[in-house]
DNA sequence: AGTCTTTTTGAAAGCGCTTGCAAAGTTTAG
DNA sequence: CTAAACTTTGCAAGCGCTTTCAAAAAGACT
């Protein structure tokens, strides 16, 4: 076989955008190591077995040249694009934003870079997000408690491989991870009824939220375990933010219902429930005892500490980064769950006859 | 002009990765049109001037065949991506998660994706980070609050157009935004003297980071504004977490230091602080008035809810992106900075004798 | 040493789009 | 009415990498 160079490397470069430091290219590493790109490419990826003397010529080529591979080009040529699109619902929520964190972590680990979108818990929104990352041609998509129809998602499945938290749909190319919210909530609302109260209201999430639905049902059977009736002049409805659970439980003392313990459907929400009794000199929890869903870092912080469902950001994160990095290499990952625990601080206590 | 198929149209299409969604690509529109590829190309991305009639025929043909175009080969062909890099130091701090959606948003609306990777102050983080960027190819970065040396960026800035926060780098393919670290402190300090304050404690950030040291000096210019001196007894150190904050003002009250105030130097330490001087039986703010920096949203609703400095999120995050663009697209952005103001709540009171 | 396998390797054809160049079509001028 | 001067448009050559295919090299066997 001839070592001769390829006619296209001796190709005038073209120009390329803006002052780009002059980029190496595979090519030239191929000449440097004197073999062919093909080669070289195999050696890059493992795609083939070469000679030993042309591997260890061509990494010190690589070496010298210090070459690094361009990914666009890549893609274009393999189909892959090592890319993930995440889509979240609310970013400022800081749970969300610690769980991409951690998930940006894991598949930077694995090779892969995230794009994320945020959907703000629209159908819509959520359907622009996809396309977005499908344009983009990502290898995979993380869809945050989606809101769209099973139906689409199983339709979306097909363009790439999806993992969903927080929903539960059955399909080849979709991987559902549990993120206990039922159990979770059913956990919280035993505590309290193990503390002796049985007036325990709740501060909804918004009912378009799944998660948020799935909480209440685990309050509901939490309840209805130790047939304490379920009233609906209990629930008020908030909207998952401080502001949200601030409101709601100002509306809910302006009933006049009565209560010892209050569930918010997540630690924003009780938050500003916390604070709205601060106001009317009601105290937590002498008073009344207050219980979140998520387990924020903050929620150790606030004033009194914050009794709350504790959810493993890090475990849901990688575990989700683990399923989709599998699911894009064509495995099958087993199915996943992360269990739900309560943190038991200083929010909470005993009814007070 | 003959209106024939291309003679690359009709090649067998290798089978693409996956079960990718049959791909509509820019030739078979072209057919469709009956025109050439190149002018599809020049149509959708108004490169030339191109009869109105084929104009016409394209545009159909794009909506019937629901062509997307393929940002990878794009990106390939044309040597920009359409995507920038934000390299944020730590987006579990709500403040930068908060940050990065809306500049997210921002970006989105002009076309470009974005790509995140955190650094967490460590400048070997940082600069594996902007190399993981810059080999994805993006068009242009964002680094918020960066801690390399500034010959470094500047040396950075050849590679790809730079938009630095809270950092003032003079150089062309850089745009630098103040995000008025050090007024905004002086703002909350003189607020604080102003009410009566002498010995205001402060809560430092990690020394390594730069905002952190710029509202330390805002603190001092206060104090030295008003002819107070500056006691390095009352300057504890912090590391921006509630838990830092806890701990931090428990050693500053172990030593017996006096003290009416405290200025922390962001939201979470101020917390932090408030959850100690309440296990130790202090009131905020009649026993110690406490004042926090970034006005996170969470921090209305503390209790009390937190005075504290604040920044427009919104405004940081819009401007930064829209000076992104501005640089990518070659243009010389307009030196911009968004000033910090005070938001005056409960945890500030004049000081009692 | 010669034949049949099995490996290793290179040439070349893409991936889908942009763009320089020159041919074809139009308009204007002489 | 033809030549000159623009405009519009297609051809084809890339962008940097992967991968198929077939040729070359190396082994395995008579």
């Amino acid at each position: 076989m001839k070592k001769k160079t390829t006619s296209r490397s001796s190709r005038k470069r073209r120009v390329t955008a803006a002052s780009q430091v002059l980029a190496v290219t595979l090519e030239m590493v191929a000449t440097e190591a004197g073999v062919s790109p093909s080669t070289v490419s195999r050696i890059l990826n493992g795609t083939a077995r070469v000679r030993e003397s042309k591997v260890r010529a061509v990494n010190a080529a690589v070496a010298k040249l210090q070459f690094r591979p361009n990914p666009v080009a890549r893609s274009l040529a393999g189909g892959k694009s090592m890319s993930v699109g995440v889509v979240i619902q609310a970013i400022e929520s800081p749970f969300y934003a610690e769980t991409l964190a951690t998930m940006e972590k894991a598949l930077f680990r694995a090779g892969y870079s995230v794009l994320f979108v945020s959907g703000h818990w629209r159908e819509d929104d959520e359907r622009r997000c996809i396309e977005h990352l499908l344009s983009r041609r990502v290898d995979g998509i993380i869809l945050m408690t989606s809101c769209l129809p099973e139906q689409e998602l199983i339709q979306l499945s097909r363009s790439a491989p999806l993992v969903l938290t927080g929903r539960h749909v059955a399909s080849d190319r979709i991987c559902s991870l549990d993120v206990d919210n039922s159990p979770g909530a059913r956990l919280a609302a035993e505590y309290l009824i193990g503390q002796g109260h049985q007036r325990i209201a709740f501060i909804a999430g918004p009912v378009e939220h799944p998660d948020s639905t799935q909480r209440l049902d685990g309050y509901k059977a939490a309840l209805a375990g130790s047939h304490i009736p379920f009233s609906r002049k209990l629930v008020v409805a908030g909207d998952y933010t401080d502001a949200g659970g601030y409101a709601a439980m100002n509306r809910l003392l302006d009933t006049g219902e009565s209560f010892t313990a209050v569930f918010a459907a997540n630690d924003q929400s009780a938050c500003g429930a916390m604070l709205a009794l601060h106001r009317r000199g009601l105290e937590v929890p002498r008073d009344i005892s207050v219980v979140g869903f998520d387990d924020l870092p903050s929620s150790s912080f606030t004033i009194p500490p914050l009794t709350t469902v504790h959810r493993s950001i890090n475990e849901i994160a990688v575990t989700t980064a683990e399923a989709m990095v599998e699911l894009i290499e064509g495995r099958t990952p087993a199915p996943r769950a992360t269990p739900a625990t309560l943190a038991i601080r200083e929010s909470t206590a005993r009814r007070r006859d």
